[in-house]
DNA sequence: CTTATAGTTCGATGGTTGTCGAAATATGAA
DNA sequence: TTCATATTTCGACAACCATCGAACTATAAG
């Protein structure tokens, strides 16, 4: 099954959270994270992205939030910590814009 | 052959040359007009764009220098005009990235 | 050469953004 | 409750950006 087509200011909106370099990086960062617990079941906590950053705490949980926003990724509270993870359907609903008049 | 690896800057760039709605609709609009060339040898001409977007000369001819600078797309002068190809190669490459860490 | 059309460059402007420090909130531990 | 750690919210600030109009350059037609 193709996935659902996205609007383009929704894709504008994915774009956006994705071109900060920084932000890019934290997503990167959350995306091999995940990978990371799909082999060894360790979740991706936002404190250690903090720590493995030099970004300030309110920076990277602004970020997080832009991701969010995007649809690119979801996060949940785990007791004290919070924990991020990929919205792999998003990623493939741009994925699916960019094969637009590929050759 | 897979496609060269893209260093993050230069996604970055890629992505915030996307994250504008109106600029992504330029760009989209190149594409749809591409592959109309692949059809009937028609190419995208800048002056068309102009015509049928509603943002005035100069912003346009900025937004094409960004997707440009991106290496999204590729300009060449005909005669008058201005022709407009996409660059696949850098389309796939933001594919290849986007990919990272899929299910 | 003069005119008309296509496109770029320049300067300005209002709006957005990335980052920070300080303060506030949340959650679990002692 | 009190304390420590995790995260968010707030206010601020400099930097950046999308858009515009005016002026400039380029190319072709007459």
């Amino acid at each position: 099954m193709t996935p659902k087509p996205m609007n383009m200011t929704h894709l504008a909106k994915v774009m956006k959270a994705l071109s900060s370099p920084k932000r890019l990086e934290l997503y990167l960062d959350i995306v091999k994270k995940n990978e990371g617990c799909y082999k060894t079941g360790s979740e991706c906590f936002l404190t250690d992205i903090i720590s493995s950053c030099d970004l300030g705490a309110p920076t990277v949980s602004h970020h997080l939030k832009e991701l969010s926003n995007a649809g690119l990724i979801s996060t949940e509270r785990r007791g004290k910590y919070l924990v991020a993870t990929v919205n792999h359907e998003t990623v493939e609903e741009v994925r699916a814009l960019l094969s637009a008049g590929r050759k």
